[in-house]
DNA sequence: CGGATTTCAGATACACTGACATGC
DNA sequence: CGCATGTCAGTGGATCTGAAATCC
């Protein structure tokens, strides 16, 4: 059989329900990073790549261990990440002229051009997501997304 | 040197910035997931089991399949997780009289147990996410998410 | 020496694709 | 046959820990 009914597995909200925040932030991150992966994949992106270079278009001359802080993952990750980017010529590095061992990271021309190109991709997944939604409601979503944020801050124990 | 100034890295904002909603989902979380981690790991639990494990006790007789949609994965990714759970007695099988090929998952006592356990951990965890919003930003936030998951619902192509 | 940055090597959790058998 | 279910195998992206070298 397997009619729609079947499978829909409605929501029952039967208690309380603690998990249920965790939960569905966990699955809508999910959904979005299926759809992204999808779209980036055809410019030969991954997501944590592409979500390097938009931080490093906003914040050029950042060093990969900033980088991963403000990504929330430690620096070995966020290195090799860095490392494939510069590899592909999408980043490009400079020395630090005051510390010798930082090497300061900026978007190339070539790094700009691939994030114009995923540009419309990436704005219709969003569109999508809160299509659905109104504007002030948008607007309360990234203010209480922030605030998660800012409460979980800094949690990786170096 | 490196003082929490140089580190911090704070939000410049430069423009209107599209991805940023994308982005933040992002962040928070796989802030909540290292969170999570940790936490579930003192008990021997992955995210993925305990997510499935939580879904199962709100829903008992569930194909894998089903629980599969419910979570946005491929039949066969939730296969892997159910087959550690079932070996670790944490959840059993029925077979379904109606279909000779359905099995109906549910959560044993030791998988209750299990549950019982780590809840005071989540729920902090939750909490500190949500420490510094009000009652209603959270409940809007709820919703939100909701809107995001439906806007976004069911796009495994199978 | 302590702390930060970078990078190498290995391990793990978790999703994917492909394939196959089975049952409705 | 078509479709859903369950499982096996292999792959890949993304994180982790541990360790080392370099620099302030």
């Amino acid at each position: 059989m397997s009619t729609s009914l079947e499978d829909a597995v409605p929501p029952r909200s039967a208690r309380g329900d603690g998990a249920t925040l965790l939960y569905l932030i966990k699955q809508v991150e999910l959904a979005v990073r299926v759809r992204l992966d999808a779209v980036l994949r055809e410019d030969g992106l991954t997501v944590a790549q592409y979500t390097a270079l938009t931080v490093l278009e906003r914040r050029p001359r950042l060093t990969s261990a900033q980088l991963a802080k403000n990504s929330f993952v430690r620096a070995q990750t966020m290195s090799a990440v860095t490392a494939e980017l510069e590899e592909r010529g999408l980043v490009f590095r400079e020395q630090d002229p005051t510390h010798q061992r930082r090497q300061l990271l900026s978007v190339t021309p070539e790094g700009l051009a691939a994030l114009e190109r995923v540009l419309p991709d990436v704005r219709r997944i969003e569109e999508q997501m809160v299509s659905g939604m109104s504007g002030a409601q948008v607007v309360g979503l990234r203010e209480a997304l922030q605030a998660c944020r800012s409460a979980l801050g800094g949690g990786l124990p170096h």
